[in-house]
DNA sequence: GTTGAGCGTT
């Protein structure tokens, strides 16, 4: 799992925000730094979510440190066939606070403007950018979601990185492009990747609610009764209950 | 299990 992203924004001050359209959405963070990492320091990596799903929305952005080699990525991961699909690499011309930023970088206020002079408010910022395009809709199938969700902010964030690893990586993909990927992978993670990426499934012991459900359902011993009476059973009334074997987790 | 123009978070 990736470490960006973790707790927010790590340090924005002086990166340039690359936005990388046309990503499967499958495409996790890890699966772009070996990518953009080849071509310069990448401190960060952000793929933004559905908020209710929490599926990817297809696209990420990547922040170098510097520059030049973000526009070195630019120019040689833009149209890269990433997963089956052509990626579309760019310079972010937004920032996180939805402020325009100059070819990936944060538009710097000057220092005594700043200070006093408060004649802008800080909502006019999104209202510009947003002006231009109305609707923000990603996809016309999930446009009848948006409408609830537009106005329902309920919706709490699922895991950060789901299980969306289970893909195996050589399943049609171009060995080509893969082995010069994992070929750098190797060596790129030898620094300081491999210390942020402990066991790709290590569960905490808490067990998961939602999906004991799910397991017992497809558990191929047939539950005897729901029992829903009592729900609120103690750890040695379920065992005795369900006597199911472990689901795995 | 699907989708595909676009600009972002504990």
């Amino acid at each position: 799992m990736s470490h960006f992203g973790r707790s927010g924004p790590p340090d924005i001050k002086d990166t340039y925000s690359l936005l990388v359209l046309n990503i499967t959405f499958r495409t996790t963070a890890d699966d772009l730094f070996p990518l953009f990492d080849k071509y310069g320091k990448v401190v960060d990596i952000f793929i933004p979510r559905d908020r209710k799903t929490g599926d990817s929305r297809g696209f990420a952005f990547v922040r170098y440190k510097y520059a030049d080699e973000a526009q070195r990525a630019v120019e040689r991961l833009d149209g890269r066939n990433v997963d089956g699909r052509d990626i579309m690499v760019q310079f972010a011309k937004y920032g996180p606070n939805a402020e325009p930023i100059q070819k990936g970088r944060i538009v710097e206020t000057s220092p005594k403007t700043r200070g006093r002079s408060r004649s802008r408010s800080p909502g006019r910022y999104r209202n510009d950018y947003r002006g231009r395009s109305h609707r923000r809709s990603r996809s016309r199938s999930r446009d009848r979601y948006d409408r609830y969700d537009r106005d329902r902010y309920r919706e709490r964030y699922r895991s950060r990185e789901r299980d969306y690893r289970r893909r195996s990586r050589s399943r049609s993909l171009s060995p080509d492009h893969r082995g010069r990927y994992d070929d750098d992978y190797r060596r790129s993670r030898s620094r300081s990747f491999e210390s942020a990426s402990p066991p790709r499934r290590s569960l905490s012991p808490r067990s998961p609610s939602p999906r004991r459900s799910e397991s017992a359902d497809e558990s191929p011993v047939k539950r005897r009764e729901r029992l829903p009476l009592s729900r609120s059973v103690s750890p040695r009334g379920r065992h005795l209950d369900s006597r199911s074997p472990s689901p795995g987790n």
